[in-house]
DNA sequence: CATTTCTACTGTATCGTTACAGATTGCATT
DNA sequence: AATGCAATCTGTAACGATACAGTAGAAATG
């Protein structure tokens, strides 16, 4: 009578080693389901002994509980998703981010998906889609604009996700971010070391919120150490072919500069062609200064002065936020900001 | 009393805009939840208007089935994984082709989760998950060796799955590959075209299959054109550095090649390197043909020959043939070969 | 001794979906 | 009029887990 609850249910595991569930363990230990689901979890109300006895034979029978299960009852999904834009990404940044992330949750019961979309498109629809499906516990996006609507929406409807990059309009959420300010900074002091004085920018994309940061650092550069700048009509996302060209047509003109500062590492690798198209050469005519993310461009012109922006690192940093964020941690206190590296050039 | 199976459960959906499930649209349309499902998968014992009006209902709620319930219910997941290597990846190698499978699970019920491992590790590991948790309905794999250990699990347990890369020892499988033959025969034709005679060979770790390929396209191309062996002795997973430094070695040598193929498009950037480092010129003491799956190469040395393999196809191929598995098509039928392009070198 | 209070455990209902085994109705057959 | 049979539709149970509302027994309380 005592295992009314089991008896004529779990009749069954004679022969075929399937998954065991809780009510294999229940079946094995003579507990209730109920029981053996709260043991697992260290519920108050269950005795130590008992825990201890469960948890052996759950770890004897290598149970995991059924995702499927858990996220109908609870509604917890043990997903991240990771919204990406499926245009650009010309380097490993990307995947450079997810393996970040994964290192992160694979101690965890988190699972990550990746969902894709082209940023010509409506960037909002990956997002609704996760808030409509409650297809995720948490989410990751990138690409911030200052009032990202975003950023936004996933507020408005309390679901937990980290930025790569931040806001600038009063919104507080988790965060990760480069100080492209600094990098920015310190790349104009780098070029003024060197005795450049006329220094051009390749800037990212007005509309993203560090296109505002790599302005504020560049022009304080120029400021305190100096320099002036030559106006390049052309951003880091625009196809490597234009802005070859359009860097080429800079660096014959009259008043070329003679040092250069590049957000990007992809499109630091056509700035180099339209220099060299124009018949210039880095360390002799100018020189240039380029983040990047995988250490590749030194490989191409060890002239080119680069600052490390660590993706995986990222990657790691918002997995543990948005994870964090889950737990109800505060979003003030999951900000963090990394700061560029100066590896030594040359080998 | 029609209604009676709804009745008192349906009694909801007052103000809150909910998630609409089976329930609402039975609620709705007056039928009965079973109906409704029913209709919806457009089984024959539903009348047609009554389908009509279901599928109208569900399309005006903007109803999606509930993935934890079919999940729970059918034991279908709806989810491709894709099994990574987290090593190595200096390039977006495997951003692309995640791209490639997303586009064509846009159009699908089909969610990608990332299951990434060090290959260094167990390789097996993350197969072994994903078949005692159930937790995909298909599996992508890359790396393949001839004799694949997780495509033998994987075929045994009956997960549908296909390969990026080929096994050579009897088994039929879904796989995409890239004609590894095809390229390194023509990139020896390249060369000696060129006037070149005296070629290394950059190639894969052994232990994977396409070394086999490379290998052959690379001798019978040695064969059929004339041309001979420069033993090199490092292959495409060496750190950057280690392949620059034992380029420089060669290329210093005696006996220096005249011409070099490159399985990698990351590491011919080190061979360039290597090259360089040993005064040797692109185009004047030798030439290079290199693979390359994002066409980046030639913004670094023009002179480099370039084959494009298009990775992100790839992705595309894969992610059809699985689903086209997980729906029953034979194997064979979902077995494809990308041949190498050669594009225009120059820009 | 009766009653309350804990401790440790359990049954039932439920999440959303689908398989299965009926129902109900109308019509054609005998 | 009874029977058979499609054509449509429906209720129930189940997948695995957990929230909730208990229950049984022991111990503490009055």
């Amino acid at each position: 009578m005592e295992n009314k609850g089991n008896f004529g249910q779990t009749a069954s595991a004679p022969t075929a080693r399937e998954r065991p569930t809780l009510k294999t363990i229940a079946f094995m230990t003579g507990l209730g389901v109920t029981t053996v689901s709260r043991a697992l979890k260290d519920a108050p109300d269950i005795g130590a002994e008992t825990k201890e006895r469960v948890r052996m034979v759950a770890r004897q029978l290598g149970y995991q509980p059924n995702r499927a299960g858990v996220r109908l009852r609870t509604g917890k999904t043990n997903v991240i998703a990771l919204v990406l834009s499926i245009d650009e990404e010309i380097m490993g940044f990307s995947s450079q981010m997810v393996f970040g992330i994964s290192e992160v949750l694979s101690g965890t019961p988190y699972h990550i998906v990746i969902t894709p979309h082209s940023h010509s498109k409506d960037p909002m629809q990956p997002v609704r889609y996760i808030l409509d499906t409650g297809s995720a516990d948490g989410v990751i996006i990138s690409r911030i604009e200052p009032d990202d609507p975003r950023v936004r929406l996933l507020t408005e409807r309390g679901m937990p996700f980290a930025t790569h990059g931040r806001t600038d309009a009063g919104l507080t959420h988790p965060f990760h971010d480069f100080d492209n300010e600094a990098f920015a900074h310190q790349a104009v002091e780098k070029l003024v070391e060197r005795g450049r004085r006329r220094i051009a920018l390749l800037q990212p994309p007005s509309k993203l919120t560090y296109y505002a940061h790599i302005r504020i650092g560049f022009q304080t550069g120029l400021h305190d150490y100096g320099a002036e700048e030559v106006p390049l009509r052309v951003n880091t996302d625009a196809p490597l072919a234009d802005i070859r060209d359009i860097v080429e047509v800079m660096m014959r003109s009259a008043n070329a500069p003679d040092g250069i500062v590049c957000s990007a590492g992809s499109a630091a690798i056509a700035v180099n062609a339209g220099i060299e198209a124009a018949g210039k050469a880095l360390g002799r005519d100018l020189d240039m200064v380029s983040k990047q993310s995988v250490p590749i461009l030194n490989w191409i012109r060890p002239e080119i002065i680069t600052a490390q922006e660590d993706v995986r690192q990222a990657g790691r940093e918002m997995a543990k936020a948005v994870i964090a964020r889950i737990d109800g941690v505060e979003p003030e206190l999951l900000q963090s900001v990394s700061q560029p590296t100066w590896p030594e050039s040359g080998r």
